[in-house]
DNA sequence: CAGTATCCTGCTTGATACTG
DNA sequence: CAGTATCAAGCAGGATACTG
Protein backbone atom coordinates (compact mmCIF):
# COMPACT_ATOMS: atom_id res chain seq x y z
CA UNK A 1 0.00 0.00 0.00
CA UNK A 2 3.26 2.34 0.33
CA UNK A 3 4.59 4.46 -2.68
CA UNK A 4 6.92 1.13 -3.05
CA UNK A 5 4.90 -0.54 -5.70
CA UNK A 6 4.77 2.78 -7.58
CA UNK A 7 7.98 2.45 -9.03
CA UNK A 8 8.77 1.51 -12.76
CA UNK A 9 7.24 -2.20 -13.17
CA UNK A 10 9.58 -2.66 -15.94
CA UNK A 11 12.96 -0.09 -16.08
CA UNK A 12 12.97 -0.55 -19.60
CA UNK A 13 9.42 0.89 -19.94
CA UNK A 14 9.27 4.12 -18.39
CA UNK A 15 13.12 4.97 -19.26
CA UNK A 16 13.01 7.31 -21.76
CA UNK A 17 16.85 6.91 -21.92
CA UNK A 18 15.92 2.94 -23.18
CA UNK A 19 14.58 3.82 -26.70
CA UNK A 20 11.04 4.39 -26.16
CA UNK A 21 10.48 3.11 -29.42
CA UNK A 22 11.09 -0.03 -27.77
CA UNK A 23 8.69 -0.20 -25.45
CA UNK A 24 6.50 -3.38 -24.83
CA UNK A 25 3.61 -1.67 -26.37
CA UNK A 26 4.91 0.21 -29.38
CA UNK A 27 7.11 -1.99 -31.32
CA UNK A 28 9.45 -0.05 -32.96
CA UNK A 29 7.47 2.98 -34.70
CA UNK A 30 3.24 3.06 -35.98
CA UNK A 31 3.82 1.11 -38.56
CA UNK A 32 6.75 -1.79 -37.06
CA UNK A 33 4.58 -4.40 -35.76
CA UNK A 34 1.64 -4.00 -38.89
CA UNK A 35 4.76 -4.98 -41.46
CA UNK A 36 5.90 -7.65 -38.77
CA UNK A 37 2.30 -8.96 -39.37
CA UNK A 38 2.17 -8.51 -42.99
CA UNK A 39 5.40 -10.70 -43.20
CA UNK A 40 3.34 -13.72 -41.50
CA UNK A 41 2.86 -15.53 -44.23
CA UNK A 42 6.12 -15.43 -45.56
CA UNK A 43 8.39 -12.93 -47.84
CA UNK A 44 7.46 -9.90 -49.37
CA UNK A 45 8.81 -7.30 -51.96
CA UNK A 46 8.49 -3.83 -51.24
CA UNK A 47 5.70 -2.33 -53.16
CA UNK A 48 3.65 -6.32 -52.13
CA UNK A 49 3.74 -4.13 -48.53
CA UNK A 50 2.66 -1.17 -49.36
CA UNK A 51 -0.90 -2.58 -50.60
CA UNK A 52 -2.12 -4.10 -47.12
CA UNK A 53 -0.54 -0.98 -45.36
CA UNK A 54 -2.97 1.37 -47.07
CA UNK A 55 -0.57 2.93 -49.42
CA UNK A 56 2.12 4.31 -46.91
CA UNK A 57 4.51 6.42 -48.20
CA UNK A 58 7.46 5.10 -49.47
CA UNK A 59 9.60 6.86 -47.16
CA UNK A 60 7.79 5.72 -43.78
CA UNK A 61 7.96 2.12 -45.36
CA UNK A 62 11.78 2.40 -45.77
CA UNK A 63 12.31 4.12 -42.53
CA UNK A 64 10.12 1.31 -40.74
CA UNK A 65 12.10 -1.50 -42.76
CA UNK A 66 15.43 0.16 -41.89
CA UNK A 67 14.31 0.16 -38.04
CA UNK A 68 12.67 -3.52 -38.59
CA UNK A 69 16.07 -4.49 -40.20
CA UNK A 70 18.34 -3.16 -37.48
CA UNK A 71 16.39 -4.06 -34.56
CA UNK A 72 17.45 -8.07 -35.95
CA UNK A 73 13.65 -8.18 -36.78
CA UNK A 74 13.52 -8.97 -40.34
CA UNK A 75 16.22 -9.41 -42.94
CA UNK A 76 16.58 -7.35 -46.97
CA UNK A 77 17.29 -9.39 -49.50
CA UNK A 78 17.74 -7.79 -52.84
CA UNK A 79 17.70 -10.04 -55.34
CA UNK A 80 19.51 -8.95 -59.15
CA UNK A 81 17.15 -10.21 -61.73
CA UNK A 82 16.61 -7.94 -65.19
CA UNK A 83 14.60 -6.06 -62.68
CA UNK A 84 15.19 -4.68 -59.05
CA UNK A 85 13.61 -6.82 -56.28
CA UNK A 86 13.91 -7.31 -53.06
CA UNK A 87 12.28 -9.43 -50.59
CA UNK A 88 11.59 -8.12 -47.11
CA UNK A 89 11.19 -11.40 -44.26
CA UNK A 90 11.10 -12.61 -40.68
CA UNK A 91 13.67 -13.66 -38.09
CA UNK A 92 13.51 -16.28 -35.67
CA UNK A 93 13.15 -13.20 -33.43
CA UNK A 94 10.81 -11.19 -35.52
CA UNK A 95 8.61 -14.39 -36.02
CA UNK A 96 8.65 -14.80 -32.62
CA UNK A 97 6.90 -11.82 -31.91
CA UNK A 98 4.06 -12.93 -33.27
CA UNK A 99 3.29 -14.78 -30.84
CA UNK A 100 1.99 -11.76 -27.93
CA UNK A 101 1.05 -9.61 -30.98
CA UNK A 102 -1.23 -12.72 -31.25
CA UNK A 103 -2.65 -12.17 -27.54
CA UNK A 104 -2.85 -8.44 -28.36
CA UNK A 105 -4.44 -8.66 -31.66
CA UNK A 106 -6.97 -11.50 -29.97
CA UNK A 107 -7.74 -9.42 -27.32
CA UNK A 108 -8.51 -6.61 -29.36
CA UNK A 109 -11.13 -8.76 -31.47
CA UNK A 110 -13.03 -9.40 -28.74
CA UNK A 111 -13.41 -6.61 -26.94
CA UNK A 112 -13.46 -4.02 -29.72
CA UNK A 113 -17.31 -3.93 -29.56
CA UNK A 114 -16.89 -2.88 -25.79
CA UNK A 115 -14.93 -0.22 -26.79
CA UNK A 116 -17.10 1.21 -29.31
CA UNK A 117 -19.92 1.27 -26.85
CA UNK A 118 -18.00 2.78 -24.11
CA UNK A 119 -17.17 5.50 -26.47
CA UNK A 120 -20.54 6.04 -27.58
CA UNK A 121 -21.86 6.21 -24.18
CA UNK A 122 -19.71 8.75 -23.16
CA UNK A 123 -19.77 10.69 -26.48
CA UNK A 124 -23.97 11.06 -25.68
CA UNK A 125 -23.06 11.94 -21.76
CA UNK A 126 -21.69 15.15 -23.05
CA UNK A 127 -23.57 16.26 -25.62
CA UNK A 128 -22.76 19.94 -24.56
CA UNK A 129 -22.66 20.84 -28.51
CA UNK B 1 0.90 -17.27 -53.34
CA UNK B 2 -1.59 -14.53 -54.97
CA UNK B 3 -1.95 -11.04 -53.76
CA UNK B 4 -5.09 -12.05 -52.06
CA UNK B 5 -3.20 -12.61 -49.06
CA UNK B 6 -2.12 -9.47 -48.60
CA UNK B 7 -4.82 -8.08 -48.21
CA UNK B 8 -5.44 -6.44 -44.04
CA UNK B 9 -5.34 -9.15 -42.02
CA UNK B 10 -7.95 -7.73 -39.82
CA UNK B 11 -9.62 -4.74 -41.11
CA UNK B 12 -9.80 -2.87 -38.17
CA UNK B 13 -5.98 -2.48 -38.16
CA UNK B 14 -5.05 -1.46 -40.98
CA UNK B 15 -8.16 1.17 -41.33
CA UNK B 16 -7.25 4.63 -40.85
CA UNK B 17 -11.01 5.00 -40.47
CA UNK B 18 -10.76 2.86 -37.54
CA UNK B 19 -9.18 5.12 -34.56
CA UNK B 20 -5.66 4.21 -35.04
CA UNK B 21 -5.78 5.00 -31.63
CA UNK B 22 -6.77 1.79 -31.32
CA UNK B 23 -4.62 -0.55 -33.25
CA UNK B 24 -3.74 -3.49 -31.59
CA UNK B 25 -0.15 -2.72 -30.69
CA UNK B 26 -0.29 1.13 -29.76
CA UNK B 27 -3.58 0.71 -27.16
CA UNK B 28 -4.69 4.43 -26.84
CA UNK B 29 -2.50 6.84 -27.13
CA UNK B 30 1.40 6.27 -25.94
CA UNK B 31 1.11 6.15 -22.58
CA UNK B 32 -2.46 4.60 -22.26
CA UNK B 33 -0.87 1.07 -21.75
CA UNK B 34 1.48 2.56 -19.31
CA UNK B 35 -0.98 3.28 -17.39
CA UNK B 36 -3.00 0.40 -17.53
CA UNK B 37 -0.30 -1.03 -16.19
CA UNK B 38 0.02 1.46 -13.52
CA UNK B 39 -3.20 0.55 -12.62
CA UNK B 40 -2.66 -3.36 -11.88
CA UNK B 41 -2.22 -3.44 -8.05
CA UNK B 42 -5.18 -1.21 -7.17
CA UNK B 43 -6.48 2.41 -7.77
CA UNK B 44 -4.18 4.86 -7.90
CA UNK B 45 -4.56 8.79 -7.32
CA UNK B 46 -3.53 11.37 -10.15
CA UNK B 47 -0.87 12.75 -8.51
CA UNK B 48 0.41 8.81 -7.64
CA UNK B 49 0.26 8.11 -11.09
CA UNK B 50 2.86 10.76 -12.58
CA UNK B 51 5.54 9.04 -10.36
CA UNK B 52 5.90 5.70 -11.99
CA UNK B 53 5.90 7.42 -15.75
CA UNK B 54 8.29 9.67 -14.89
CA UNK B 55 6.72 12.67 -14.02
CA UNK B 56 4.64 13.08 -17.56
CA UNK B 57 2.77 16.68 -17.40
CA UNK B 58 -0.40 17.19 -16.14
CA UNK B 59 -1.76 17.64 -19.09
CA UNK B 60 -0.71 14.79 -21.32
CA UNK B 61 -1.49 13.05 -18.09
CA UNK B 62 -5.42 14.39 -17.67
CA UNK B 63 -5.75 13.38 -22.09
CA UNK B 64 -4.48 9.93 -21.40
CA UNK B 65 -6.92 9.57 -18.79
CA UNK B 66 -9.92 10.78 -20.12
CA UNK B 67 -8.87 8.65 -22.89
CA UNK B 68 -9.08 5.61 -21.27
CA UNK B 69 -12.00 6.41 -19.24
CA UNK B 70 -13.93 7.30 -22.36
CA UNK B 71 -12.88 3.53 -23.82
CA UNK B 72 -14.41 2.18 -20.44
CA UNK B 73 -11.11 0.65 -19.23
CA UNK B 74 -10.35 2.72 -16.66
CA UNK B 75 -12.96 4.78 -14.07
CA UNK B 76 -12.21 8.38 -12.72
CA UNK B 77 -13.43 8.82 -8.60
CA UNK B 78 -13.53 12.00 -7.10
CA UNK B 79 -13.48 11.68 -3.50
CA UNK B 80 -15.39 15.12 -1.41
CA UNK B 81 -12.82 14.86 1.77
CA UNK B 82 -11.02 17.93 3.34
CA UNK B 83 -8.29 18.11 0.54
CA UNK B 84 -9.40 17.30 -3.24
CA UNK B 85 -8.45 13.07 -3.80
CA UNK B 86 -9.28 11.63 -7.38
CA UNK B 87 -8.84 7.86 -8.14
CA UNK B 88 -8.45 5.83 -11.12
CA UNK B 89 -8.97 1.79 -11.06
CA UNK B 90 -9.34 -0.07 -13.83
CA UNK B 91 -12.85 -1.76 -14.69
CA UNK B 92 -12.79 -5.29 -15.66
CA UNK B 93 -12.57 -4.47 -19.42
CA UNK B 94 -9.21 -2.84 -18.18
CA UNK B 95 -8.29 -5.41 -15.96
CA UNK B 96 -8.69 -7.88 -19.24
CA UNK B 97 -6.13 -5.67 -20.82
CA UNK B 98 -3.53 -7.10 -18.78
CA UNK B 99 -3.50 -10.09 -20.08
CA UNK B 100 -2.30 -9.85 -23.71
CA UNK B 101 0.22 -7.07 -22.50
CA UNK B 102 2.09 -9.52 -20.32
CA UNK B 103 2.36 -11.60 -22.96
CA UNK B 104 4.20 -8.26 -24.57
CA UNK B 105 5.68 -7.64 -22.14
CA UNK B 106 7.17 -11.43 -21.20
CA UNK B 107 8.43 -11.08 -25.23
CA UNK B 108 10.20 -7.81 -24.41
CA UNK B 109 11.80 -9.16 -21.27
CA UNK B 110 13.11 -12.24 -23.21
CA UNK B 111 14.31 -10.42 -26.31
CA UNK B 112 15.47 -7.34 -25.23
CA UNK B 113 19.05 -8.22 -24.97
CA UNK B 114 18.81 -9.99 -28.54
CA UNK B 115 17.75 -6.61 -29.99
CA UNK B 116 20.03 -4.73 -28.22
CA UNK B 117 22.62 -6.68 -29.76
CA UNK B 118 21.65 -6.63 -33.21
CA UNK B 119 21.08 -2.65 -33.18
CA UNK B 120 24.75 -2.33 -31.74
CA UNK B 121 25.76 -4.90 -34.87
CA UNK B 122 23.76 -2.77 -37.28
CA UNK B 123 25.73 0.38 -35.32
CA UNK B 124 29.26 -1.32 -35.70
CA UNK B 125 28.64 -2.19 -39.59
CA UNK B 126 28.23 1.05 -41.27
CA UNK B 127 31.10 2.87 -39.57
CA UNK B 128 30.48 5.98 -42.27
CA UNK B 129 31.46 8.43 -39.86
C1' DC C 1 11.04 -1.65 -59.13
C1' DA C 2 12.98 0.18 -55.00
C1' DG C 3 14.15 3.48 -53.22
C1' DT C 4 16.22 8.76 -52.05
C1' DA C 5 15.67 13.79 -51.45
C1' DT C 6 12.83 17.73 -50.04
C1' DC C 7 9.37 20.15 -48.29
C1' DC C 8 5.51 20.54 -45.40
C1' DT C 9 1.76 19.78 -42.00
C1' DG C 10 -0.36 18.09 -37.87
C1' DC C 11 -0.31 15.71 -33.80
C1' DT C 12 1.83 14.56 -29.61
C1' DT C 13 4.35 16.12 -25.86
C1' DG C 14 6.19 19.41 -22.72
C1' DA C 15 6.81 23.80 -19.91
C1' DT C 16 4.60 27.27 -17.55
C1' DA C 17 1.10 29.70 -15.29
C1' DC C 18 -3.34 29.82 -13.29
C1' DT C 19 -7.82 27.95 -10.74
C1' DG C 20 -11.37 25.63 -7.55
C1' DC D 1 -4.59 18.26 -4.83
C1' DA D 2 -6.31 17.89 -9.42
C1' DG D 3 -6.71 19.77 -12.83
C1' DT D 4 -7.29 23.68 -17.13
C1' DA D 5 -5.34 27.08 -20.41
C1' DT D 6 -1.83 28.59 -23.41
C1' DC D 7 2.23 28.65 -25.83
C1' DA D 8 6.06 26.42 -28.01
C1' DA D 9 8.68 22.59 -30.08
C1' DG D 10 9.90 18.08 -32.14
C1' DC D 11 9.06 14.46 -34.74
C1' DA D 12 6.26 11.20 -37.28
C1' DG D 13 3.98 10.93 -41.37
C1' DG D 14 2.59 12.27 -46.05
C1' DA D 15 3.07 14.44 -50.98
C1' DT D 16 5.83 15.07 -54.67
C1' DA D 17 9.66 14.71 -57.66
C1' DC D 18 13.71 12.41 -58.95
C1' DT D 19 17.30 8.28 -59.53
C1' DG D 20 19.81 3.68 -60.49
Amino acid sequence: MSERSLEPLSADMFDPVCPSSMSPIRIGDKWGALIVRCLEDGPRRFSELRVPLRGISAKVLTQSLRGLERDGLITRTAHTDTIRRVDYALTPLGRSMLVPMAAVCEWADENWDRLLDAREAAAGLDRTA
